[in-house]
DNA sequence: GTGCTGACTGCAG
DNA sequence: ACTGCAGCCAGCA
C-alpha cells in the first residue's frame, strides 16, 4: 500500500460504515481511531474525502449537531438534503434527536 | 524547505 | 456562561 496516511483511510472506514439515519461526530471518529485531540484532522479528512464518491460526509457533524461541514459541499443545503433523504431531520442546520440518533462507532463498532 | 490554514474539541481564565 | 488557546495531520503558497 502507497497509504502512509493510514488515519484518512480509516477515518473514511469509519465514515462509510455510518448507518443511514445515524449521524456521528469528528471527535467520537478521532476517538475510535486512537486520537481523540486529532478531531480536527478528522474534520480535515472529510475535506479531502471530496476526491472519494463513496464517502457521506454528510452524517459527520460536530459535536453539537450542528452542520458545520455543510458549507463545503456544492450547496449549502446539499448537506441537510441529503441528511432528510437519510431520514435525518436537519433544522437550522442543525440535526434533531442528534442525541437520540447519534452513531457511536466506540459502541457500534466494539472496541 | 518553512509556515499557515483548516469540515474540531477540551481545558483554562 | 463566554472567550481564548493549544494539539493533531495534510495540503498549498
Amino acid at each position: 500500500m502507497s497509504t502512509q496516511s493510514t488515519f484518512f483511510n480509516d477515518v473514511y472506514e469509519v465514515v462509510k460504515l455510518i448507518p443511514k439515519g445515524r449521524v456521528t461526530t469528528y471527535g467520537a471518529i478521532a476517538k475510535y481511531l486512537g486520537a481523540a485531540k486529532s478531531s480536527r484532522v478528522v474534520g480535515y479528512a472529510m475535506n479531502a474525502a471530496h476526491t472519494f464518491p463513496d464517502i457521506p460526509a454528510q452524517r459527520v457533524v460536530n459535536r453539537n449537531g450542528l452542520l458545520t461541514g455543510k458549507h463545503h459541499f456544492a450547496t449549502e443545503t446539499r448537506m441537510e438534503e441529503l441528511l432528510k433523504e437519510d431520514g435525518v431531520t436537519v433544522k437550522d442546520d442543525q440535526v434533531v434527536d442528534f442525541n437520540r440518533i447519534f452513531w457511536d462507532p466506540m459502541s457500534e463498532l466494539e472496541v
